[in-house]
DNA sequence: GGTAGACCTGGACGC
DNA sequence: GCGTCCAGGTCTACC
């Protein structure tokens, strides 16, 4: 099966795919010879497929090497279709970086979409997985998790589709911890995947839920393992850009801007990127920092 | 509302 | 090979 979605211009696949790390995280795989993007699916029908998804000319394309049902059809362009957002709209932001030389590339090299994956409980799930750790830890958990619940692509058995809540719900605290090494993280798992399974946390009502930022923030901040910096990451994932996630790198790179290499806060990250209101937490992403760390 | 300490893990480092 | 230290956000208890 194949089929081509367009995108509103302008459109780079591999911008997407170099938004952040999730290309990097299973269950998606990238060719960087095509730069073709991959992902293990598992449908709502319960069938697991593999998308291969490449740019067109005015958006993707998107194959399956199975034959999909009316309904799996359409679920695998909806579900293309949010992972690249490729209906957002990026025109005001670009009006305003223009104005400002160290956001001056993104109109011209196609940035603002960020990487999703298919459902908010994954990626809050890999969103917590990157707090208190390493980029290489959080790789590690999220391959642990696929690899261990994952249910697995019927053409090649070692590769998997990301975990239901269904299906980490069913495990408990004691075989989570020993077989992802989650840590402390792994009842934070727990909890939030029993919760949606259970109904009593509707995660992917949030991704249209039309209520202010202030408002869907306090609902991710309910969330057990979902701080500050985790709370602004994900509005960022959901299109909402009015927070900047300040985590150690946000300060350091701050710090090394604006105030010479001194210490810096909270206040001094969020006052840094202040003047661009909505934009705040997309300002902060692509900002073409001149300062690269020690490393 | 602000702050200190605990939570876990893997990697780096010294011996 | 072993022990120690460190980085990375969030939670909880306490003030």
């Amino acid at each position: 099966m194949r089929l081509t979605l367009s995108a509103c211009p302008p459109f780079s696949l591999s911008a997407v795919v170099r938004s952040h790390g999730w290309a990097d995280l299973l269950p998606f795989g990238r060719d960087a010879g095509t730069g073709e993007l991959t992902r293990v699916e598992r449908l709502a029908s319960g069938r697991v497929v593999e998308m291969f998804v490449q740019e067109e000319a005015s958006g993707v394309s998107v194959e399956v090497h199975d034959r999909l049902s009316g309904a799996e059809h359409e679920e695998v362009a909806h579900k293309v279709e949010w992972m690249l957002g490729l209906s957002q709209d990026f025109s005001a932001f670009y009006a305003l970086a223009r104005e400002e030389s160290r956001l001056a590339y993104v109109e011209e090299g196609a940035r603002g979409r960020i990487l999703r994956s298919s459902t908010l409980f994954e990626d809050v799930v890999k969103t917590i997985l990157t707090t208190n750790t390493r980029w290489t830890g959080t790789i590690r958990m999220v391959k642990a998790l696929v690899s261990q619940f994952g249910t697995s692509l019927p053409a090649d058995p070692t590769r998997r589709a990301f975990p239901t809540p269904d299906q980490l719900a069913a495990t408990d605290e004691r075989t989570l911890r020993s077989a992802t090494r989650l840590g402390y993280r792994a009842p934070y798992m727990l909890e939030l995947a029993r919760s949606v399974t259970a109904s009593t946390l509707d995660l992917e009502a949030l991704k249209t839920a039309g209520i202010p930022t202030t408002q869907l923030r306090k609902r991710l901040l309910a969330l057990k393992g979902v701080g500050d910096y985790a709370a602004a990451n994900l509005l960022i994932l959901l299109g909402r850009y009015d927070f900047v996630p300040v985590d150690s790198w946000a300060i350091k790179m701050v710090s090394h801007e604006w105030h010479s290499g001194e210490p810096v806060g909270r206040a001094e990250i969020e006052a840094a990127f202040e003047r661009w209101g909505e934009w705040k937490g997309l300002a902060y992403w692509f900002w073409d920092w001149s300062y690269e760390g020690e490393e």
